[in-house]
DNA sequence: AGTATAAACCTGTCAGGCAGGCTGTAATGG
DNA sequence: CCATTACAGCCTGCCTGACAGGTTTATACT
């Protein structure tokens, strides 16, 4: 609390006052929605440039651990189910991360939330589920449509298994998946090939409609598996 | 790519630059280790000032998609396991994210890391983690010692599994685990009661190194209960 | 008391500048 | 001709000062 603030790892001043932030959330245990000092304070009490406290707000904006907005103080940030899907495509991007590795999580998180969501969903949530699988065969002939409610359709049962992680995790694949769906999808010839697919998933909500979770991750588990044979047929690593 | 780059989402340019970043990451194919443009060539080219191409770089590295060191360019960044980690800790520092609610996403996720790791470890990573148990029960009298090996012993079994994804995630429990093990620790009241969740990680060891999937996976859900049962034990939500 | 208006604050962005690390090239010595 | 070294140019980290436009708060007026 000297005059610079040239502790914390990385050297950087950016990094010092990212951890001092961070820290001045935890210790004054804020919630979402409060408000934090203003840069100019920070800068003051720091000794930095605003320049560098710009950088480290924007820094933890990036992470979703903050929000900011013109004119209005920054504030702590809820936690958003995108928070970290930039890391899971930039791996993608960069071939560091295979497609198939991704169903292979997806399989394993996803098993289980669904199993979690036939014991936990709340009515309106089971609905929702259904609704996303009918709307699903509704738009058989609009991909892009198909793939939004597919996607809406795996996040819900991720909420409804009322855990918070397995939200972020179904949620950081969602950009990975929106890139490689289409994939799966034209490797799926026939038409009754994609009907198939997409009864598998009116079985999944049915069974956590009935609150039946053992058939739910069973469905959920042949639905990847499935997936994943129709992308290797594809030809995808 | 006219004047200034007023387009992308969240309207500020801050964005608009992080957006063709990752766009430029992506369209080159740029690998690990390759070289990011300047700042001042990003900066003219987009039409900002180079203040906000520094809070764009900045954020990105926060991300940990791009390494930045001082004069050197910005270059692509290989995935690290503790890209995810600061979302996590958020959450809990904010109540947002329970301890509870990490163990069981951990079981979910490492019971399943640990029967792959029996499958496909190398036989230098069966030795990491026989090593790491070992060490465990070496430093049972200094507890800070042994969550670090705790730690590792996990992260290296979530390595063996040859899946990126799954290091990630686990290592995203990382710093939670850090804050949260000594409460587990403290509950385990009796020496015997800590030599037996010890036991469980060198019979998970060994049927990693036996190539035994079924057994190290029991035994990882073993532990976990375990562990969950202590925490419930010492009050924890 | 209620509302409108103005002052004070805050963030988003820009320009310009300086210190110090890094790199490639060109001059120098073997 | 090759290896080494020194320097110039580039690049990042950081700072100051400034201005536009959105937000909040306090003041004054009805």
């Amino acid at each position: 609390m000297a005059e610079p603030a040239t502790d914390e790892a990385g050297g950087t001043r950016v990094s010092a006052v990212i951890g001092a932030l961070t820290r001045h959330i935890r210790l004054q245990e804020l919630s979402p929605g409060d408000r934090l000092p203003s840069e100019a304070d920070i800068a003051k009490e720091l000794g930095v440039s605003r320049a560098v406290v710009r950088e480290a707000y924007q820094s933890l904006a990036a992470m979703r651990l903050i929000d900011l907005s013109a004119g209005k103080r920054a504030t702590v940030a809820a936690l958003d189910f995108s928070a970290m899907s930039p890391v899971i495509e930039h791996g993608v991007s960069t071939d560091q991360i295979t497609v198939h590795q991704i169903y292979d999580v997806r399989r394993t998180i996803e098993t289980r939330t669904t199993a979690l969501a036939a014991m936990r969903r709340s009515d309106e949530q089971a609905e929702n589920i259904c609704r996303f699988a009918a709307l699903m065969l509704a738009a058989i002939d609009r991909p892009g449509d198909v793939m939004e409610m597919d996607l809406a359709f795996h996040l819900e049962i991720a909420k409804a298994a009322r855990n918070p992680v397995f939200t972020l995790i179904v949620g950081a694949f969602e950009g990975a998946t929106r890139q490689t769906w289409p994939i799966g999808w034209r490797s799926r010839s026939s038409q009754e090939d994609q009907m198939r697919m997409l009864g598998i998933h009116r079985d999944i909500a049915a069974a956590i409609r009935a609150g039946d979770p053992l058939a739910a991750q069973k469905h959920m588990a042949l639905h990847f598996d499935e997936s994943i044979r129709a992308l290797l047929v594809a030809g995808v690593s």
